[in-house]
DNA sequence: CCCTATCTTGTGGTATACCATAAGACCATC
DNA sequence: GATGGTCTTATGGTATACCACAAGATAGGG
């Protein structure tokens, strides 16, 4: 009676309202660097520039102020939050803690499903990049945070740990802005890509203590890329 | 020339918005258990009860979803967000995480001020709790969240560790749902009480491993609780 | 130039209107 | 009873209007 092939049929995700649209572009444009921190987020030229009503906008702006990318300043409306060293260093340590715990369950109990889905996120990473040659700029900004982002989700899918790539997700909203700050794209992506690999390889090779230590140096790694960047902006 | 005494009047705090005011109101109703979950949250009937437009209500969901208090579902709208065990489980472990480091700091690094502000939270946790009795229902639902959340909040910020703390505030809105499904008070906070004590004599004897204990003890506590009001729901 | 007063306008907060569509109720047929 | 068709209404998504007030510009006086 029930065709199987039917299902696929089905429409499991309704159309997208302008209010998703809109909040994932605003939010690439954050994270991208195209708004940048401390700017004024002025309600009607987003509207103007994006072609939706202040509705829209003003919902979005809840969103991403929940997200902890836009802040509200009292009579002067949202801006983009500002992005502290201290913050930062605060939000890796978390990663730290959530992401080593992640990586060593799938060290653990990896499957051979997910070695082949974390090898996929690492190659589509990889691509993403642009092996044309180390000092190439991607052409859209926010391809390297979606891929980089994708390994990370197939990681902590797999792990089950889901609440903890909800809070991971949202903080790494917050720091990847700091790919916009750097002028060098070998500056800030190899040593990622050639970690990432690292962990990819500690988690089919089954070790979780090697996990562990790939997990922290990368982001050792990124800190301290974090601090040069962010220390610099302290009047002195 | 400038008096001091004139700054006192300076106005801090703009007046509130309704949308803070509705969202704490809503924020409220569900953690206390006013809205169950699954429950729809229908915008027109919200305007009617909280006497504002449906523009602030709106707005106010896309804030409580945001923070894992509301789910939307496709053509159906907001739901107050279901909390399951598996969910519940990874939540107290991320607590885990964060709230030992945020407790061992204090108890390393602790200071007069803090001890007593710790004290004096806790002080206030006792008397939202009513001290006439161990099974007296409390008289406002929400005071006991958020007397605990101040006790955290001090732990948290004397710590240094704030953005840890935006972190578990919001994880615990999620769970602190739990109160209103326990009948008895003494079941569900004395044993609370007594660890936070313990937390808080940890840190004021400057032992970090004390604190730790203390700490895992509490959340350990907690998590079986959850375990045992959730998995009853588990259809067999 | 500095300070104060006044005016204009920009902006956020909020309410309301409009529309599309999905859900549910009801009825007819097999 | 199950199924399909039709109609109504409830509901969410979005746009627009209105208003208060804060910010900024400008003018005048010392």
């Amino acid at each position: 009676m029930k065709n199987p092939a039917l299902d696929q049929l089905k429409i499991e995700q309704p159309p997208a309202t302008l209010r998703e649209i809109v909040q994932e572009k605003m939010r690439d444009a954050i994270i991208s660097g195209l708004f940048s921190p401390g700017e004024r987020l002025v309600e009607r030229p987003l509207c103007d520039q994006l072609g939706v009503s202040r509705t829209v906008i003003r919902e979005t702006i809840r969103y991403l102020e929940a997200e902890g990318l836009v802040e509200i300043l009292p009579n002067r409306g949202p801006i983009v939050a500002p992005l502290s060293w201290e913050d930062a260093r605060q939000i890796y340590e978390i990663r730290r803690m959530l992401e080593t715990a992640a990586a060593m369950e799938c060290a653990s109990a990896g499957s051979k499903a997910l070695h082949a889905d974390l090898q996929a996120a690492l190659e589509a990473l990889k691509q993403a990049f642009g092996q044309t040659g180390p000092d190439v700029v991607p052409e859209v900004p926010g391809a390297l945070f979606r891929a980089s982002t994708r390994f990370y989700q197939v990681m902590f899918e797999a792990a089950g740990h889901h609440i903890a790539w909800e809070v991971v997700n949202r903080l790494n909203g917050r720091i990847s802005r700091l790919r916009a700050m750097t002028l060098s794209a070998a500056e800030r992506e190899k040593p990622g890509l050639h970690h990432m690999q690292t962990i990819c390889d500690a988690i089919v090779a089954a070790d979780p203590e090697a996990a562990r230590r790939a997990v922290a140096a990368h982001l050792d790694d990124a800190a301290a890329v974090a601090k040069r960047l962010l220390s610099a902006d302290v009047p002195e």
